[in-house]
Order: C-alpha cells, then structure tokens, then sequence
DNA sequence: CGATCGGTTGATATGAATCAACGTGCGTGG
DNA sequence: CCACGCACGTTGATTCATATCAACCGATCG
C-alpha cells in the first residue's frame, strides 16, 4: 500500500515502451486483485518521495474469511479498480488524443478531490509528459502539442507539477465518453 | 454465466462506438467483478446461439463467506480476468494493427483450446470483422486488410468462423509483448 | 428478384509518430 | 562561481499508419 506520495503501477513491453495502467495515490493498494495472485506481472514506480507498508499475502487472505467488513473491503477496491481498468480500455480503443488527456484529467481530478480539499481549482499532478503519454498511449511530443492546445484555448493549464483547471464545462465536453 | 455459446461484453460509447471489452466462451461469467457490483456498466450480446443461467449475487456473496473453495474460485476467476484486461489495456496503447489482432487470436486461441481439442490447427471463431475491430479499436477496413495480410504471408487464414492457424511461430513473432 | 450484409479493394484524408533543432532550468563537478 | 551536460518542453517538417469514402462483389434471405 502507497501510504504517501505519487507513483504508478505499469507494464514494459518488449520493445522498450512503456504503458502505465494506473497512478497511485495516498491508500491506494499497489493493485488490488494482487492479493490473491502469487506472481506480480507488473511494476511499480515512485513519483515523488513515498512512504508504503506491506502486508503478507496470506495473511489478508486470511483475515478475509472471518471478516466480512475487509472482505467487502477488499472486494469493493477490485471492484473500483476493475471499472477504471474497464474505462481506461474503451479510452484506449476509441478515443481521440485531446479526449484521452481529458479523461485522465477528469479521472486523476476527481481521484484527487476524494482525498484533499481543492482550492482555486488547482490540482497537485506532478506527472512529466512522458508519463501522461504513456498511461493514454501517445507520444509526448504529441501530449505537449495538446497540452498547448488546452492552454490556448483556456481549458486547463498543466505547470511545475500543478494542474490548473480552468473550464471543466469544456474538459468535459471534450471527455464524453 | 454463459454456459453454451459465444457473446461477448462490451461498452457502447456515446458517439456510437463500441468497445468489446472481453470475448465470453462457455463457462465464463459475464464479469466475475460483477458480482461484488449491484449495478453493471456493460452490456452483453450473442455471437451464437447460446444458454445461459443466473444466480442471484447476494447469494453467491452469502456463500462466499462460508466456502472457502468457492471464495478462492471467485477470486481466480477476478484474477484472470483482470490480467487479460491489464494485457489488452497495453495493446491498446502500444501495440500496432498487425499486433493487436495476433495478440487477440493467441489470446482466443488458448481459451479455446482450453475448452476443446483443436484438430489440423483449426479454431472455431464465429467473429465478424467488425467484431474484431470493435475489440482491438480498429475499422473494419483495416481489419480485412491485416488479415489478407496474414493470409498471403501464410500466418493463418480466418474464414466460415474458422480460424485457421498455419504459422503459429510467426503469429507469436508478430503478438510478442 | 431485389435488398441487405459482409468482405475486398482503391483513392484520398488525417491524426499522430518521428526526426530534428532549439531553449531553458538545474544539478554537478571543476 | 562558472561551465558543462542533461532532462524537459516546444516547435517545425516530414512520414507513416490508419481512417474515411466509395465502389463493387458474392452470398443469403425474404
């Protein structure tokens, strides 16, 4: 569990890329449904300083059967992490490159917001454009002409590891999905 | 649970595209995750004719509870699902036309041959061309193109909802992640 | 027999990748 | 304290992969 802090949990493929499958914040499992697997086919890498705990497999498991409040628990975090996954794959599959970045704005934003108080609308989001890139499978030459984009157009304004929403109304919009 | 059959479970997006998140053969749940949810946020369709038969969640939570051999099945079946969902999620991102649909076949190929023994290399396949874009988020189009490809490179040859498998090495070659 | 559906093929358009150059800030070592 | 190298972002030119548009064909079905 990633107690404090930024990271991401991703895969690299053979040719050296890179696809980012989810970022984690503060409380967030490294992925859920690993507790019941034995072998992680996954990595996880820090963004910021962190600070984790671990738990023994077994032992989760263990406490699942007699405890129907964990087991809900730990159901109910596969459950949100499935649907994000879910999501992230009709992103992936059907969206342009502006509604990508919108969708994982809008998804980081509202993760963020659960977990602190947002004041003038500005969101810590200390991701480089190669991460944003690889989590929504673009380059980031490409990331940074979008980027421009919204800023030009007065949407949002990614800078020094803080996000600036400015017309969520238009993000929206330009997310549908 | 699909118990004889084809389907597949898909999204629709809101400019009528469709995301086909996962193929269901027989025997598959229609999402184990859906068992921990009270509201999906798929739908299902028939490939084939097919049968189907429900359970009420609540009572497979109920038993869940007291049967560790069913929790465990559950928590395989989560599992698996979510490592094909992860797989195809850096597919979508990464991975060019020609690798999206040998990925997708080697995928099908091994379920398949887990249900069934395959004689002369030949898979039953009852997918339209549209139905394999809609999975690895490609047109239609461009699916038959990569697919005359396979074919006059001798890779494999679908035709009559059957998937002729001629090269596996090349296809392995062409899908390495 | 005509209509519809699925597949093929060609021409063209377009979105994103690639290649390349440049600027800027920053840390590091001299 | 300075100079250099490096990581990151930006921008322009060009290429490439895939989408789009359109025509056609064969099979199937009412």
């Amino acid at each position: 569990m990633l107690c404090a802090g930024w990271a991401f949990r991703y895969v690299q493929l053979a040719d050296g890329a890179r696809q980012i499958q989810r970022f984690l914040l503060d409380g967030d499992l490294f992925s859920s449904l690993s507790i019941f697997e034995d072998a992680s086919h996954f990595s996880v890498k820090a963004l910021t300083d962190v600070r984790i705990c671990g738990f023994p497999r077994s032992e989760i498991r263990e406490k699942c059967y007699g405890d129907r409040g964990l087991q809900s628990a730990v159901a109910q975090s596969c459950v949100a992490d499935g649907r994000d996954t879910a999501k992230l794959i009709a992103v992936l599959g059907r969206c342009s490159a502006e509604q990508r970045i919108a969708h994982l704005f809008l998804h980081l934003m509202e993760r963020i917001a659960a977990r602190q108080v947002i004041r003038d609308r500005r969101y810590p989001l200390p991701l480089r454009h190669q991460h944003i890139a690889d989590a929504v499978g673009l380059t980031s030459v490409h990331v940074s002409r979008v980027l421009s984009l919204f800023r030009e157009r007065g949407i949002v304004v990614l800078s020094e590891g803080v996000l600036e929403v400015i017309d969520v109304r238009a993000l929206e919009g330009i997310g549908l999905l």
